[in-house]
DNA sequence: AATGAAGGCAACCGCAGAAGG
DNA sequence: GCCTTCTGCGGTTGCCTTCAT
């Protein structure tokens, strides 16, 4: 129990290594194995707390780590992970050789949080999230998406996109604050059924976050909001939707998603849980003691099942419409 | 070209469990 | 059974690099 004392003994090193420092770490271990750690620095030479030694080697020297950006494969198998496991990062790190926990934990924090906090998820439970400030960038992609359509084939097209031929502007916003009330509706009748399950959410602090990104220059001309939505399967039951990616031309959508080389990958990259553009691995307790059958599981049952529509308002977007179709 | 902001990553800190005396 | 030491883990920090203005 309690602190090791090593690193309260002072007149040791701290920061960054040297290459002499690692050489003589390398040479040591090679030789030798590491053996107690705690006396390991005063047999190598080094004036270095064994703590810093065995942190160094595990996360940088060890001849067997893995260099360089993350696979799409490591990526799935890290959100997948994550959603069984939690921050359990030496776990998650047995499953991916080569990487260290500490590699993992920062490619976690630098990356894949940020990018389910764009998309509309809470990065601990892997559920989208329910709580008001959630909900607004996905209202605010919802009227950046009309402003982009207005612009880019005038209100007519757009209405015309949206209901056919004959459709007028007006008519347009009177569809996009109806799918605005409707949505949140969905939400604050949602957010009873699964206050449980976001009890843990990420705090409002990162819905503003998300929020500021998404009113960025960026997220207002419409390409780079990833919407996502919720909406029931008619038992109450919370039905997240699918992913319609508006196509990445931005700076944002090209970093936010870039990794995965565009919408097309986007939809491989969840491509096990749910079918195409479907949402990242749920974190449900039920399956956790078979992750094998996650991808399944979340696939048919925790999705609210696939028979229904696969967009959030089916009344305004025909599933048949190919400017939706070109989305999915 | 200069400067500030943001992102990425290596390393440190402190807690907790395991092991040994 | 208790105490001390060691090791491992997760959270956090701070520096360096890259990007935007």
């Amino acid at each position: 129990m309690g602190r090791s004392p090593c690193c309260d003994e002072s007149g040791l090193k701290k920061g960054p290594w040297t290459p002499e420092e690692d050489e003589k770490l390398l040479q040591y271990i090679q030789k030798n194995g590491h053996g107690s750690w705690r006396t390991l620095p005063r047999l190598a030479g080094l004036n270095r707390c064994g703590k810093s030694c065995r942190l160094r080697w595990t996360n940088y020297l060890r001849p067997d780590i893995k260099r360089g950006k993350f696979s799409q494969e490591e990526e799935q198998t890290i959100l997948h992970l994550h959603s069984v496991l939690g921050n359990k990062w030496s776990a998650i790190a047995t499953h991916l050789p080569g990487r260290t926990d500490n590699e993992i934990k920062n490619f976690w924090n630098t990356h894949l949080k940020k990018r389910l906090i764009q998309m509309g998820f809470d990065p601990m439970t892997h559920r989208p999230r329910t709580d008001f400030f959630a909900a607004l960038p996905q209202l605010i992609a919802l009227a950046a998406l009309r402003d982009q359509l207005g612009a880019a084939a005038g209100p007519a097209a757009a209405a015309q996109l949206m209901h056919g031929p004959g459709a007028g502007s007006a008519d347009v916003d009177v569809a996009i604050q109806a799918a605005k009330l409707q949505y949140l509706q969905c939400l604050l009748q949602s957010a009873a059924t699964t206050t449980a399950a976001v009890a843990g959410s990420a705090s409002d602090a990162e819905a503003a976050a998300a929020l500021g990104a998404l009113c960025s220059p960026q997220g207002t001309n419409g390409s780079a909001v990833p919407v996502s939505s919720s909406t029931h399967d008619g038992g109450g039951q919370l039905l997240p939707c699918t992913f319609p990616e508006a196509p990445a031309s931005s700076t944002e959508a090209s970093q936010g998603l870039s990794s995965y080389g565009g919408g097309a990958d986007v939809v491989d990259m969840f491509a096990c849980h749910g079918g195409s553009g479907s949402l990242p691995p749920l974190a449900d307790l039920s399956d956790a003691a078979n992750p094998a059958d996650r991808c399944s599981a979340t696939a048919s049952s925790s999705f609210g099942g696939a028979a229904s529509s696969p967009l959030p308002w089916p009344e305004f977007f025909p599933d048949d419409d190919p400017f939706i179709t070109d989305f999915l």
